[in-house]
RNA sequence: GCCUAUGUAGCUCAGUGGUAGAGCACUUCCUUGGUAAGGAAGAGGUCGCGGGUUCAAUUCCCGCCAUCGGCUCCA
């Protein structure tokens, strides 16, 4: 075997020899054209690489397309660097601080210099300068650099924030992109040319600090997202229209599902009849469940004594950024709108003296909390400042964490399987080690904590992203994420194991060894809050809800007035079966009350006219024509006369 | 809280330095008694709120409130 060349494997397991310092483009070349033209990026021994890297050894190789995550993210990298490109062209002097791709397309975080401000009506001039340099046919090259030139080439353009990035780099790593008067401080990889880039959107503007620190300089963040072909981003912007028409805020509306009125309070949703029968339905699903799962409900005041919350750990935490204490005629005397309902719940622990024999304690409460979030997080009702969590409190002892844990995960795939939520995912939320100040507890605890979830996924073959820093300050959390209509991901069920609480309320338990334990606390919400599982439901489902969730299940339309009265006979009917309905009632002048687009999301429509009141019978019909059958009619009087009967007569319970 | 944008009838939106329009919805009447019916008429707005400039502000300027898209945050 000659010494200068070398062996690359391909996917399919064939191997091929090519000389060294061979490129993938090459390489692309040598097995079709076509290929060659879709090619985007290299992938070396997992490594994604530029097309135009030498190869120096043997490698298993693959050429990566449009088709491949990489692939994309390589195009939408380099999509950043032509936008930058552009904005340097017509923006003198604007600085560049970071520009990757994205989930979809890319962004650059650019600051356009003081008084300078690029809005949306922009756009379509940096979109025109993008195409002019794609038709200049720019080649990407990568130059590697040392520490010290890349220091003087970025503080020479008096990029100052590309400074401060190279001088957290160290020497020997660093590498810059140059397109046509454009150079970027990069990693890679990238496109070899910027004519592969073929439909330009930019998306929107939006303020972005650098570094993501508040504290710091906030830069204009820049979205865009580009295609390989003009008809790809037409079928996106289509996608993003579609994504829109379910949104829930517009599908709350139409339905007359919830409102907000401002004069209420922002973030403070208002449920309407329909809307509470959503939600009740769903309340009274999950009672079911936690009825068999051995859950007791409890009621708990929305207010608690602020010194509830000192015990807590909250109030020092979060006190000042909360609403305020409400006072009392009393001197000194405070109270706070709650927060959360585990401090409740502790106290409801601590009523009685408790015996392992007592444990689990399950205690069960849809617990209205209010926090004041931020103005500019509220986002209809996936983000709301007054919202009720299905909130459980386990209290257990520690050798029944795992198998509590398990039984809480359980609940949680019941409902979203029930709903059709098959697409979540899991996220285990450990603290951030290195910024203690921001948890309460011991070490110990925490990783006793952390240790218990990671054991209870692995046995529930449950794949979970493990991020630290998004534990809650009271202990670590399994959450299920859910995305909306435009992809944005939000934080339902949730499970959290919690030492902590127990101890700073001082929690006990008599054991078999007649000795005082401390129990573990388990705090778990599957739906997270009503409001926002709500409104994922509402997104998913683009309002078209599970029959057993519909607000209005069926409506009786009388032909006429004449027969109203048959129609109310029939609505009570159907309801005795357990079927939500309500009637069209007509008179003389008044035709169809229903609204157009609600009467669309009615799943049965009822027609009760003269043939009907003679038979005393209605036929059932879907909409769109499907036959279901029929209902008997009772009359108001005939039901009487059976309820009554029943009671007088009860039917034997039914033997377990 | 920060950055950008928006706020006109119940909804979707047009429009203007001289106090306002469309479509749908609504009300009434007519027609049709049967599965998202047709016609006619009518009503509905301090143009988000408060200041300022102006002879005159819905329009221009400032502040506030609410909302959209992000950032930060999220017990």
């Amino acid at each position: 075997m000659r010494t200068d060349m070398i062996n690359i494997t391909f996917p399919d397991g064939s191997s091929r020899e090519y000389e060294k310092g061979v490129t993938g483009l090459e390489i692309a070349r040598s097995i079709s054209p076509r290929l060659a033209n879709e090619a985007l990026a290299v992938s070396v021994d997992g490594v994604t690489c530029d097309l135009t890297a030498p190869l120096e050894r043997d490698a298993a190789l693959r050429i990566l397309t449009w088709d491949d995550g990489e692939g994309r993210r390589t195009y939408w990298h380099s999509s950043a660097h032509l936008m930058a490109e552009a904005l340097q062209a017509l923006y003198p002097g604007i600085r560049f601080g970071i520009g990757p791709a994205i989930e979809n397309g890319f962004y650059y975080d650019v600051d356009p210099g003081e008084g300078t401000v690029i809005r949306e009506a922009d756009f379509p001039a940096i979109e025109k300068k993008m195409t002019e340099l794609i038709a200049a046919k720019e080649e990407i090259v990568r130059r590697s650099i040392s520490r010290d030139d890349a220091l003087r080439l970025f503080s020479e353009r008096n990029e100052t924030y590309k400074v401060e990035l190279v001088s957290e780099l160290e020497d020997g790593t660093i590498s810059t992109y140059t397109q046509g008067s454009f150079t970027d401080l990069c990693r890679g990889p990238h496109l070899p040319n910027t004519s592969c880039i073929k439909a330009i959107k930019i998306l929107s503007a939006a303020g972005a600090y650098w570094r993501g620190d508040e504290k710091r300089h906030q830069l204009t963040r820049l979205y865009g997202i580009t295609f390989p072909k003009k008809k790809m981003l037409d079928e996106y912007l289509l996608l993003l229209e579609e994504a829109k028409k379910r949104d829930h805020r517009k599908i709350g509306r139409e339905l007359h599902l919830f409102h907000f009125s401002p004069t209420v309070g922002a973030g403070l949703p208002l449920w309407l009849p329909k809307g509470t029968q959503l939600r009740l339905r769903l309340e009274e699903f999950l009672k079911k469940i936690q009825r068999d799962f051995d859950y007791e409900q409890v009621i708990t005041p929305h207010i608690g004594h602020k010194q509830l919350y000192v015990t807590s750990g909250h109030y020092a935490k979060y006190g000042k950024d909360s609403f305020r204490p409400i006072k009392t005629p009393e001197e000194g005397e405070e109270f706070l709108l709650k927060p959360m309902n585990c401090p409740h719940h502790c106290e409801i622990y601590k009523a009685f003296p408790r015996s392992y024999k007592d444990l689990p304690l399950r205690l069960a409460e849809f617990g209205t909390v209010y926090r004041y979030e931020q103005s500019g997080e509220l986002h209809g009702l996936t983000r709301v400042r007054g919202f009720t969590q299905d909130d459980a409190h386990i209290f257990c002892m520690p050798d029944q964490v795992k198998s509590e844990f398990l039984k809480v995960m359980d609940i949680i795939f019941i409902i979203f399987r029930a709903l059709h939520f098959d697409s979540f995912e899991a996220q285990i939320s450990l603290r951030d080690p290195s910024d203690r100040e921001k948890y309460i507890g011991s070490d110990e605890n925490w990783e006793t904590a952390e240790c218990a979830i990671r054991e209870a996924c692995s046995e529930k073959g449950l794949k979970a992203d493990v991020v630290t820093g998004e534990a809650a300050f009271y202990g670590p959390k399994l959450d299920f994420m859910v995305k909306d209509a435009l992809g944005r991901r939000w934080q339902l069920g949730t499970i959290q194991v919690d030492y902590n609480l127990p101890e700073r309320f001082g929690l006990e338990y008599t054991g078999a060894d007649n000795r005082r334990h401390r129990p573990v606390m388990i705090h778990r919400a599957p739906f997270g809050s009503m409001e926002r599982f709500v409104a994922l439901l509402i997104e998913h489902t683009a309002g078209k809800f599970p029959l057993w969730l519909t607000p209005t299940q069926a409506v009786v339309l009388p032909v006429s007035e004449k027969y109203n009265d048959c129609a109310r006979d029939v609505v009570r009917t159907l309801k005795q079966y357990g079927v939500r309905a309500e009637t069209d009632e007509r008179n003389e002048k008044v035709g169809r009350k229903i609204r157009d687009n609600e009467l669309k999301r009615i799943p049965y429509l009822l027609i009760v006219g003269e043939k009907e009141a003679e038979n005393g019978e209605v036929s059932v019909r879907k909409q769109g024509g499907e036959d279901c059958g029929s209902v008997k009619i009772r009359t108001f009087a005939e039901e009487i006369s059976r309820e009554a009967e029943e009671m007088m007569n009860p039917a034997k319970p039914e033997r377990c």
